[in-house]
DNA sequence: ACAGTATACTTTAAGTATAAAATATTTATG
DNA sequence: CATAAATATTTTATACTTAAAGTATACTGT
């Protein structure tokens, strides 16, 4: 029963989670489409390419095929075809492993550097217009109530 | 400057709320990740087609495909691929709308809706155990937060 | 040395996603 | 009434996504 003083309600608490997944996943897309959006609009890209630039950007020394799609938690397999693309495009290069020929090392290059600090440039731009009503003070609350979900859901998968 | 009481660092402030959004984005996915993994364990099914279902049985006349891209905010060609599926499975019905050769009406069959009440009763089950470290109380504060978010960005975008 | 296994990566098949073009039909306008 | 414009949907091209299969290389125990 629910009695409690919280959930006056008759409805089981599993309702009231299940409306603010709704929510939280109304919201991510709602701010995730726009960021994909100007991406494309602006730079001529998409959201994974910029996951990938962001990546190699944190790691200077370049990360081997498999790190990379460990970082980003997405499938192998996918991480190629993007690869690929900003090889391409002279973003990124990839580089033969010394003593471990079935390993690459995919690394960013200096003009992929540039472009992907004009890029992160604008996409902190656009989230702080997004998120504009959240207060500093607000932002930093909550991002640490995710950080902790985020832990909790970490704990139950292994 | 930032020299507010709340945000004492010289980082500017949108830094904080670039954080946010990093968080949320990936709670968000690790939540969706666990979704998806779920329904193709247990019903063979996605997001989508469940997305799509949970559409259908709100409006119980049925829906145009317009209109269902319309309520699901995915653009028009998507969801003719996901219609075509859950047809071939019996799960929904393509109905022609009488006086307009253009249109074509989307419902739910009677199995479909007892398939997707035993899908929509383990996704709640789902999500309250993901969620179960949120009260009921702070999920429907920020379940309101969340909705007033979207109001935010929905005004932006008009 | 070599057979078996593990690792690193790519390829493939099926589904999902968008934008844009194509098709069919309806409505509005002169 | 004829034609233009609007609407409803599908098709196409391209990209992303996963799981699973395939290929090449490295490691391990005998």
């Amino acid at each position: 029963m629910n009695t409690s003083q919280s959930n006056p309600s008759t409805e089981p608490v599993s309702k009231e989670r299940l409306r603010l997944w709704l929510r939280f996943l109304k919201a991510s897309r709602t701010i995730e489409a726009k960021l994909r959006e100007n991406l494309r609009v602006e730079f001529a890209s998409t959201l994974p390419r910029f996951d990938v630039m962001a990546a190699l950007c944190r790691y200077e020394d370049g990360l081997k095929m498999s790190q990379l799609s460990g970082v980003l938690k997405v499938s192998n397999g996918n991480v190629t075809g993007i690869v690929d693309r900003l090889a391409e495009d002279g973003m990124i290069v990839r580089v033969p492993v010394p003593g471990d020929r079935r390993a690459m090392l995919v690394r960013m290059t200096t003009r992929g550097r540039e472009e992907f600090a004009t890029q992160a440039a604008a996409h902190e731009t656009w989230i702080n217009e997004m998120l504009i009503n959240f207060t500093p003070l607000e932002a930093n609350d909550l991002a640490s109530r995710l950080e902790q979900l985020e832990d909790t859901l970490q704990e139950k998968a292994q």
